[in-house]
DNA sequence: TTTCTATTGTTACATAGTGTTACAATAATA
DNA sequence: TATTATTGTAACACTATGTAACAATAGAAA
């Protein structure tokens, strides 16, 4: 969990509760996750916060990730809460407080143990400038196949993540999220096939989509590449996209 | 939620956080849901509880449903967290407390706001002889279609539930743990219609469940009526059943 | 201009899965 | 022995999916 160094006091915040939010973006190639890297102490974790007393649960989260990633309209989705309780280990949180010249003393509730409700996001990866959070100097896109070593659970929520999202794909067809707005038939496989992790097949994947009844098809985008250009496509405007608004 | 009351110290949970669970049982016709009833109140909640401030989360749900039901082996799977800042209202909790002889000032905390994990849990109608929590004098068995007003979010819980449920019971067969270890073709499918709430095609459905790979045939069951035995089936042993041990 | 190449859109065909109907088997009763 | 309600399975049509093939085409190369 991350949070902001000027709002530090327990008393704001609901006690032993966090979120933890895997933030997915597609570079083209593969699937990314924004990680943060706390400053002169070598740790890695996922941007989380806390919840204060009078916030919305999803509204803490919605306002998280928008501090992370300058964008409001996010796609996120609440998918398993942590709950072990031994699951933090005090150390690498108190050489976090001192790194940024807290004192660990006054911090006590920071030590001690956190459920953590994790949410995943999906963005839209051109439209991101991530900003570190005010412990923290560093973030930056992984790859889910480079990912650094993750503090406390971290590795395990991303892969619960991961997941839920390949059995949410196709149910609630979630690549547009993880694209532009306009995008060819190639570049949606693309993204299907970073988030399976296999292959698919070209023709079966179009006919698929293109029967799904979610697509417009929109002019051709020329490359200047020697062969047939291919169609644009945008998906439908009135599809549920928001389980959380 | 509910709780023990020689154990009604804020001290010994973790603030502000709460679980809620949804046990379903199937008795031979519809599917119901186990609800309490608090003393004198006319309020009805889902079984619920806190968790300890060493506990593990799941652990405290299964010791919570185990509470309830006197069972120890149960299927059990979170489902969703309930995290909106005004989810509840202090009245009905007030009420509740001073109905069981207790004073509201000073069980405060239990007035304030609370993030309930959900969970739901699957059991062998038959094996249940359900048992009130300390602060009620009621506990039964409700159809979904005949649930009593509830507190709070309570409907909206159940209703996330049994959708949860339904998402998952092809994927994770969980037929079994809603039946007696041995049950006829006809016992599965009207667990499923339960289920879904719609009837299901009988030829389509014993091809499905025959191809699945999941039954083992015993003998027939004769039960002196005039026709055709049918055979008693129970699922093969080594399937994945408890997500929480 | 013509030919070539890489990629795209679409069709064809085999195979697997599902919805529906039909029919034979059978346990107990009349 | 005939009857009845239910069960197990096969038959058929229809749909969905995996795979391969083919035609179209934007630009480069000749």
């Amino acid at each position: 969990m991350t949070l902001k160094k000027q709002t530090l006091q327990q008393g704001d915040y609901i006690p032993n509760l966090a979120f933890d939010s895997v933030i997915f973006g597609f570079n083209g190639k593969k699937l990314k996750i924004l990680i943060l890297e706390y400053r002169n102490t070598g740790l890695f974790a996922l941007p989380g916060g806390f919840i204060r007393r009078d916030e919305n649960l999803d509204e803490a989260v919605k306002n998280g990730v928008r501090e992370r990633t300058g964008l409001t309209d996010i796609y996120l989705e609440q998918f398993q809460t942590f709950g072990e309780a031994n699951r933090a280990d005090p150390e690498p949180m108190k050489r976090i407080l001192e790194m940024n010249g807290l004192d660990p003393a006054s911090h006590q509730w920071l030590l001690g143990r956190f459920v953590s409700v994790a949410y995943y996001a999906l963005i839209n990866f051109e439209k991101v400038v991530p900003k570190p959070d005010p412990l923290s100097d560093g973030i930056d896109w992984y790859a889910l196949d480079e990912l650094p070593p993750l503090m406390m659970d971290h590795k395990t929520i991303i892969e619960k993540a991961l997941e839920t999202l390949r059995e949410n794909l196709e149910k609630k067809l979630l690549g547009t999220n993880l694209l532009p707005e306009k995008f060819t038939m190639k570049e949606l496989q693309d993204v299907y096939e970073a988030i399976y992790g296999t292959p698919l097949n070209r023709s079966g994947f179009q006919r698929k989509m293109l029967s799904s009844n979610t697509l417009v098809r929109h002019e051709k985008r020329f490359t200047g590449n020697a062969h047939k250009a291919p169609y644009l496509y945008s998906f439908k405007p009135n599809r549920v996209l928001q389980p959380i608004d």
